[in-house]
DNA sequence: ACATATTTGCTAGGTAGCTAGCGAGATTGG
DNA sequence: CCAATCTCGCTAGCTACCTAGCAAATATGT
């Protein structure tokens, strides 16, 4: 969204973010249909997988997404017996996910996904990637600095 | 999401584009919080203020999103009272959407969202602006190019 | 030691996206 | 003129994001 009603590129490259952002995710989510499986719920296993167990809140942060957007992914992965989740033995209120058998089995078999990222971007000049980049993180930053003044007022 | 393993641009400017695109849909959201309206909620009513009565397909041809997802939308803000559907007199089975009464006093009351474009991209060289609206457009063309064969085969 | 944070995960409820499939209406080809 | 096809909006059911508020566990300050 974030609107596009006169003509210059300051207006159109909140359009083209969103419009990226989610031709990317259908991508991912059409590969990853046949496997019943949601990109995130992919992350999360990617995760599991590459650097074994981690703590709910661990992956929370790491997707930047909030606790309670978690405790769904991660119900429905444990209900599809892909993950499991086991409160620490320290301290009582965290969870330890770990990656079950048929979770491991799940994720020998999915495709590579990183041929995403070499459609999308690839063959593109490097310093315009980095420029790209330098716009979005900057736009980012500014945006989330001012949500938490918002939200502290 | 769009993963970032190694550590080139390339694997971060698919992480960027998600992370941006939250933080301004966010902003958004927490500026319309108080008036209980949702960001697209907003676009419709835009569009219905500032260009009138509108078909229900061409809003959501604009908004690139699915007639499903507009049903929902549609349905939220007609519920509330600030948006009607009629059928169309001639082809039957399309709706025409106007805004309401109630809907353009709301309008009326709304804050002026440019502001968020003006924080998130303002003082930005005009150039790198371009540079990255290129780039968004190249990788979002090539996805959805993707996406298109994957599903014809 | 104990009252007061803070942190963690959960539930409830909302927004915004998707696919698949239906029925009614419109269009098009033979 | 009728059959086949396309289009439009709807429902049902899914993913993934959010806030608000709760209960339990831990951490902290006096």
């Amino acid at each position: 969204m974030v609107e596009k009603r006169n003509g210059s590129d300051n207006d159109l490259v909140g359009a083209w973010t969103k419009r990226c952002y989610f031709a990317g995710r259908a991508v991912m989510d059409s590969v990853l249909r046949p496997y019943d499986l949601g990109s995130v719920q992919w992350y999360v296993l990617y995760q599991l997988a590459t650097a074994g167990p981690t703590m709910q809140r661990d992956l929370a942060r790491l997707l930047t997404i909030e606790r309670a957007t978690m405790t769904g992914i991660v119900a429905t992965l444990v209900r599809k017996g892909m993950v499991e989740q086991e409160p620490d033995g320290v301290d009582h209120r965290q969870k330890l996910l770990r990656i079950t058998a048929t979770g491991a089995k799940l994720w020998g078999e999915l495709p590579d996904l990183s041929f995403i990222r070499s459609v999308a971007f690839g063959g593109i000049d490097d310093a315009d990637i980095a420029v790209a980049v330098r716009v979005l993180q900057t736009a980012t930053e500014r945006l989330e600095n001012l949500l938490q003044k918002g939200t502290a007022s």
